[in-house]
Formats: structure tokens, sequence, C-alpha cells
DNA sequence: GTTTAGCACTCACAGTAGTCGAGTGCTAAA
DNA sequence: TTTAGCACTCGACTACTGTGAGTGCTAAAC
């Protein structure tokens, strides 16, 4: 199970014993050993842990409590005469008890609003800026999944005349997305007709969201309108299954390039059931959109094989949903491997998904 | 300079030249060494060739012919005990003169139309999935470039209430491209305001392109609407900044798996420069928006170091422009290794392209 | 004048052996 | 409990060698 650093407070209680028994020394050297290999992506030595990191005791100490660290399962080693690296479960006590606090330097704060200010007026803009901007502060390949039409609730619909066969169907949602359908019409229609028809939707589905577009609204609307019930019927139809398939144009996918730069992916073979899980947006939807049910407000981290799909379990993945007025609406993630620099992706994960909702709802909300 | 097939016609006299004096027998040896290198990827040898393509003649002989080439510049060795590669003016020759001519077969057409049909109700999809399914059929690096809203001609443009502060502004272009924008305003107008403005603005300006929106045309509107003034003003302003902003989200890329596939990659070290380029937006797009001035109907070809960019010398680059009514509105490009499968690449880009032509002309033409 | 057989030569590639050094575990002394 | 010392392990690197695909050249055959 992944545990947030967010949820530190409510940690289980077995890992709460852990990290209460465990010797100060033995932590020390514990985040001595991550912090050292996640900067350098070699296996560290006692030696270096002794030289590089003051504690005070000799390289045959750190061994042996390096090797005790190993008995319980927070280290492991490649190979027999090599250094010592992280388990899962080595990242998963580091994340939750040792990791150093971090703050996003003025810099990157300045990165981040610069990149999203300038984009914040319309929202698929917004949110392919805050994957590049994410792939590019975390150095990994990042994901941001955009509002979803389907739950959302409709703020406007709109009719528009198109050309004499067809019409644009106009969907605002509450979270500023817009969608549009365009749909054949067997008969021309007068504009004046469907600027009527527009303030009657308006008036039976504001508030409601798409899903919930059936059953007895639906029927109310076609009795009060029934002189286009066939055409209505056929614009619900269309509609629904629009929304449908609208959902896999939600993700977007950045800095696939950072990823193959990290050591561990620079054979490709390593990297290719990554980069293909990454690439098919279903899966990416599928696998993230358990985080949006935890409700916003901090980071959500996965370690290694905690992740239940098989292709990333060489990988953590930092996530964080984000949302309009408390309301989850889609989430941010970074993918990298379990070598990642948890401090500071959990930082940027959660300072940019707090920022996304800050302006989506300054953005976009209905005063 | 780059020599498309569909101009094949009226290719240079230097190329002609050479493709009416070449022997039979060369032409055939230089032929079926290009074949042979496509489709496994390792230099081939004279024997080879004597073997699998029953030339009639020995070994012996084709090596004397493959000499003979290579002081021509058609082939190259990568070294002295390996067999030969044809070199980029080889493919270039290949691809004017030897090529064996290739149709897509059924499988390929119908999976071209299953993914493109059920997605051709709205435009964004439809140029998604047209990436998708080309880079699969490619098997390697796919490149579409959307309609772009800047020249083309306004269908429909309509303001629809938004909220208190704000108003959301439609338009449609004639490629069937729908931008919208949400614009703030200072105090709150009324529904039948907007739909007057609006049904004043699609008169005006319906059938010009949003770069021409300037100048005398936005003056006489101004003044006959002079008490909106200073809305007006504003409207263009963002809009405009909107359009200039709204290119670089026209680029779609997809198959990058299917490149690193390709055994010329298997190195990251090779294949990255070649990603850096296909994930930045803004340069994809000036590199290939050349191509649009070359009108509709056939696919270029563009080999190695035919290309200006230095990233793209180890690459070949298809593309052709698709378009609305005969209007070219955007460009589809395939990027491979120069040992790129050109009959069927070429093929299959031609394709695409036209049907892409054709889906847009039936469904989003104005009639 | 072509074409072919024969042969010496080249060179990438794979496999083997040897060396080096970082790092360990264990033992015994402090 | 900590530390120094030491033997040991094993991946990484280097050097060397054999193999084989493929060439270019020459001389004979057509």
């Amino acid at each position: 199970m992944a545990l947030g650093r967010a949820e530190a407070g409510k940690i289980e209680s077995g890992v709460r014993a852990m990290a209460e028994n465990m010797a100060d020394r033995k932590k020390a050297i514990l985040r001595a050993v991550t912090d050292d290999y996640i900067s350098t992506a070699e296996p560290v030595g006692s030696r270096t842990i002794a030289r590089k990191y003051g504690l005070g005791v000799s390289s045959a100490t750190i061994r042996n409590e390096m090797a005790d660290l190993e008995e319980e399962g927070y280290l492991e080693q490649p190979h027999v005469s090599a250094g010592r690296i992280p388990s899962d479960k080595g990242y998963r006590f580091y994340v939750d008890s040792l990791m150093p606090e971090r703050n996003l330097t003025g810099l990157e704060e300045k990165k981040i609003r610069a990149e999203c200010a300038k984009r914040s007026d319309e929202i698929q803009s917004l949110i392919r800026a805050t994957a590049k901007v994410l792939g590019e502060l975390s150095n990994c390949a990042s994901i941001v999944i955009g509002p979803g039409v389907k739950t959302a609730e409709i703020r406007h619909i709109q009719l528009v005349p198109f050309s004499s066969d067809s019409i644009l169907v106009l969907v605002v949602t509450n979270a500023g997305l817009v969608e549009h359908k365009i749909l054949s019409i067997e008969h021309e229609m007068n504009p004046v007709d469907l600027e009527n028809m527009s303030r009657m939707l308006n008036h039976r589905l504001r508030g409601r969201s798409l899903s919930q577009m059936r059953g007895k609204v639906l029927r109310d609307i076609l009795s009060d309108l029934d002189a286009y019930a066939s055409f209505l019927e056929q614009m619900f139809e269309l509609l629904l299954s629009a929304i449908r398939s609208s959902d896999e144009n939600r993700v977007y996918v950045d800095g696939l390039m950072k990823l193959l730069g990290q050591p561990e992916f620079s054979e490709i073979e390593r990297a290719r059931p990554i980069l293909e899980f990454l690439e098919s947006d279903d899966l990416v939807l599928t696998e993230l959109s358990g985080s949006a049910s935890r409700g916003l407000g901090g980071a959500q981290v996965t370690i290694g094989s905690e992740n239940t799909r098989e292709e990333l379990r060489e990988c953590s993945v930092i996530c964080a949903p984000y949302g309009i007025r408390g309301q989850v609406v889609g989430t941010i993630a970074v993918v990298g491997p379990t070598r990642i620099d948890y401090s500071l992706t959990i930082a940027l994960v959660a300072h940019i998904a707090e920022s996304l909702s800050d302006l989506l709802t300054r953005t976009q909300s209905i005063k």
C-alpha cells in the first residue's frame, strides 16, 4: 500500500514501531545511504559513508550496521563486493520517517508561476504547460490528467448553428472545460429555435453532471420540447458517446526524455515497458484514477513493488490530485526510478497540484 | 533538396541522367542492396545478393559492380570487411527510380478507416487518432500537425455568457477547428446584448481569417458597436494573443516507442537528439511548415543529410500536407531511420493525408 | 571485353585470461 | 562495543586470440 507524506500522522502502527525501535545511528546510516544513492546512482559502501557523512564511527562499524539493515530488509546488495542500495522497504521508511524537509527554491517557484500563469486562460494550454514544467523540474516523466467531462457539472450548454445540416453543441463544465461536438441534423433549424432550445437546456441541465443526463431529467426535457424530440434524442445519444471517448484525451505526458536520461534507463530495454505504459493513455488513466479518491492535499508516493502494474515495478510514482473549490477534478504525477529524489519531487508535486487548484478555482469559478 | 515521388516527372536533369545511363544490372544490384538492408538492417554482401536475388551472375561480378557503385557514391561500407549499405544518395536514387510500387493491403486500409472514422466528429480526436494509426502502421515516429487557427477563415463566432464577470468567445474556423477563450469583463453584460454582438461579429467577420482581423475591418466594427468599443478592443486583443500561442498546441506526436524499437536507435544516445526534437513542438512545427507550401497530393521525402536540422541527419522524413477543399491546412509526417521502408511509408503517408483531407472536407464543409 | 574462380587480406565480434580495486565479512584486539 | 586488519569476492576493464563474413586483386575462362 502506498502511504503519503501527508498521512504521516496516521501511519500504520507496524511502521511506526519500526521507526521507534530503530537506533538513531542506524537511521542516520540508512538516511546517508539513501541520500547518497539518490544523488549518485552508485551503490554506496561503508567507507563512503564514513568519509562523506561524519557519523564519528569507523567504516567497520558502519559495515556491521549495514549488514543488520540488509538483514532487516532495508538495504540490498547488487552483488557481494558492491556497496548497498536501498530496497523498496528502505525507500518507504526513508520517505515516511527520514527524508529531509524540502521547500522549493525561489527559482523553482518562479518558473512554475511563470509557465502556468501565462497559459491560465485556456485549460488545455494550462494542462500542457503544467506537464511540461513538472517534467522539467523533476527530471522525470510527468503526467497530468485533465479534468474529465463525465462527472463534471454542466455550467453552460449552447447550440450554435454550424452549417445547413449540422449544429455545434457546446458544453462548458464547472472545471472550465469546454467540450464541443458537431451534430448532423436532418432538416435545417432556425437560429431562434436553437437559441430557445439552448435556454431551455440550460435551465434544465445546469448544475447536473453529464452522466446524470439520462432517465427522468431527459424525459422531462423531451416532453417540454416535444417538437424537437427526435432531434434531442439523437443529440443526447451522440453527446453521451462523445463523452465516453473524450476521456482518452485527458492524459498529457511530458519529460519522456528526462526519464531516458536517468542512468537506470540507459539501456532501452529497461525503459521500453515504462515508456509503453506512458504512451497508452487509458492505462495511465486507470492506474492513476485511484489516487483521486484520496482527496486534495499532499502527495502520495508509490514505491517500486508497491505498484500493482508490472511495468512500474522499477519505478516510483508520486502523484497528487488537484481540484476546484475543494472538489477533485484531476491528478498530476511524476514517474521516475525508485531512486527518485523523493524530497524534491514530493514538494514539487504537492506545490504544483496546489497552485493548479488555486489557479483553476480563481479563474474558473462561477461567482 | 527533397524530391517527392509525386514530382518524379519533373525530376532534375542531373538525377535523370544518372538514372538513364546506369546499367540495368547495376540498378538491380542497388535495388537489391537497398531492399535487403531496409528489411534486415545488416550490411549486405555480394554473396547474399547473388544467392537471394537471382541475378544470374556470380558474387565476384556483383562485387565489382558494388565497388563501382561505391565509387559513384551510391553505396558505402561501414568498414572494409563488411557488406555495403546505401548512402543517402543511394536512397535518393532508390526512392526516385528503383523503389517498387506499393499499395496498402486491405488490412492496413481497414485499420486506417476504422481508427479515423470513429473519431471524425471531433477534430482533436481525429488528429490524435491519425497520429496513432500512422505511428502504428509505419513502425516509426509519426507527427500530425493540426489545422491552425491563424490563417483559417472564420466560419462562426459566438459570445456565450460564462459567469458574472466573464464571457466565452467561441470561434469556429472553416477547418472545423473550434477555439475558445474566456474573457474577463468589467461589468455584467446581458445575454441579449451578447447575442446581438455575436450576430454583428458574424456578419462582419465570416469568411475572413483571424490574422486579417485588424485594421479597417476592426475599426468598422468598433464604430458600429461603439457602445461596446472598449470591451471589443479588449476582446480582440486577447483573441489575437490567444491565437498566437495556440499554434503550439497543434503538434501531435506518436509512436516514439516504435522509433526506439528500430535497431539504429537501440543505443539511447543515438535516439536522444531525435526524441528531443520531437518533444519540442515549435521545432517540429517550423521544420515541417515548409512542406505545406508544396500543395496537396503526394508525399515528400527528405533523406538523411538532406535534412537541414542537425538532429535529423540520421533520419528520413516522409511528409504530406492535407487540406480542406483543396486548401492546405496541416501536415502529417513520419520520422524514421534512413533505412525506413520508403515504399510502404510513402504509400501510407500519401493515403492517410488523402483520407484525412476527404474526411475533413466531407464532415467540415459549409454547404 | 566480361565474367568467374581462387586467394590473400582486413576487421568486427566473441570468447578467454589476467589484473585491478572497491567493498565485504570475519576475527581478534582495544 | 568499536576498530584495525586481512582474506576473499566479484564486477569492470584490458589484452589477446580465433573465427568468419566480406572484400580486392589477379589470372584464367568464356
